[in-house]
DNA sequence: TCATACATACCAACGTGCGGTACTGAAAGG
DNA sequence: CCTTTCAGTACCGCACGTTGGTATGTATGA
């Protein structure tokens, strides 16, 4: 293939071809060999070009999927015209309403084969999101009156991981009557810490969002 | 070497080996090559005379490890002396005391380059674990009215996704301090769901724990 | 001209399959 | 009761295809 004038666009379609065949096979099962036989006549020489390995490419897959969220996060995180206990609400609305979300959840990986990805977006939630999104509207919340705790940092964690793991039908699919029990049991557990955030209309985008999830899987 | 009358010696062989190595360096990083270094004589073929795949030792592995563990869920859960509230208690102070523990603990496995190891905990816990052993307890407790909650799967999913990946030091690290607030994060969820679980000799125990993790890393 | 965007050829190491061997335990035969 | 036989299996070790990665060559644009 002729040297490309652009080299990032050439980066991007590395990634887009990486992203979906990781997504569809797990990136143990996706060889270099089969991303280079789905980027139309490029080779192994481009890929180590741009990349140093092949978990380097996953990183930037992930690095990929997970900026977008977190420049969500970063927004909310930063307006002045919300309270603590709000911001979070609106996190929390805003992870669901969002069509980005659609795209991930139609690509339906499947995380069974996925353990990296799944650890990545672990370790992505307690080190990355919890402490440096979640925690300082906590932290404004103790402030402004509309969070009590005295552990923030752990309560950040907690929450997050609850949501973004334990909730997360790419994860533990449930049938649509499971996530509902799942979605009170969340709601329960933040009022437990004397928080207001899941209120019906999040309930019912969320059995949207599972009921998509389900037949995206058909 | 010579051929074992007692094949089963082999397997354990083969299993001690490769526990070791996949807590030691990572299942990906560990090879076929690397266990037959370290079993003694024994060759390729005897692996996969006994094991279908590498991907079938790691199963192999992770049951031994997941199975000690169960009997002793499976054992408090047929207790007939214990109502539900009192029975999860045991359950989470058996966990924390048993000498066994601290053989995992000090083997210290490092999550970080075992991303398989830890999607097995996660699914065991929330596909095996809590469906077999505490929602049956919680549904005792529901009856014995030591226990209130409408959806007592998703209550014991939750629970223990917090205690065994959560508040497990192996995966995620902490202070001393840290844990000490997860720990109090976490009686205050459960305090959430009526639930009175994490008493002070608990507390003490698990400070303990983290205290021999911590030393064990150095 | 010179850095860079690729192509090509190649490597060591990997997981796995397989033909072969030597041992075991039980049945068969005396 | 002792020996012979024989099928089953524990194990060996190499060959095979594929993998991730590298070294080197080549063409292109600034």
């Amino acid at each position: 293939m002729a040297r490309n004038k652009h080299p990032e666009e050439t980066v991007n379609l590395i990634l887009d071809v990486a992203f979906r065949l990781i997504m569809e096979k797990g990136y143990e099962h996706t060889s270099i060999q089969d991303i280079i036989a789905h980027l139309g006549g490029l080779s192994k020489g481009a890929i180590y070009h741009h990349f140093k390995s092949k978990e380097d490419i996953l990183v930037a897959v992930i690095d990929r999927i997970t900026s977008e969220s977190n420049q969500m996060l970063a927004e909310i995180r930063d307006r002045s015209d919300l309270n603590g206990n709000e911001k979070l609400k609106a996190i929390f609305r805003e992870s669901i309403t969002r069509p980005v979300q659609n795209d991930i959840f139609t690509a339906a990986p499947d995380f069974h084969n996925n353990p990296k990805l799944l650890f990545s977006l672990l370790h992505d939630t307690i080190e990355n999101a919890a402490p440096n999104y979640i925690l300082p509207i906590i932290e404004q919340g103790i402030s402004d009156g509309s969070i009590q705790t005295e552990y923030p940092k752990q309560l950040a964690e907690l929450i997050l991981l609850a949501a973004n793991v334990w909730m997360n039908p790419m994860i533990f699919d449930s049938t649509e009557e499971e996530s509902y029990c799942k979605f009170m049991v969340f709601r329960q557990m933040l009022q437990g810490f004397g928080l207001d955030i899941v209120d019906d209309e999040i309930l019912v985008r969320l059995q949207e969002l599972t009921s998509i999830y389900q037949k995206s899987k058909q």
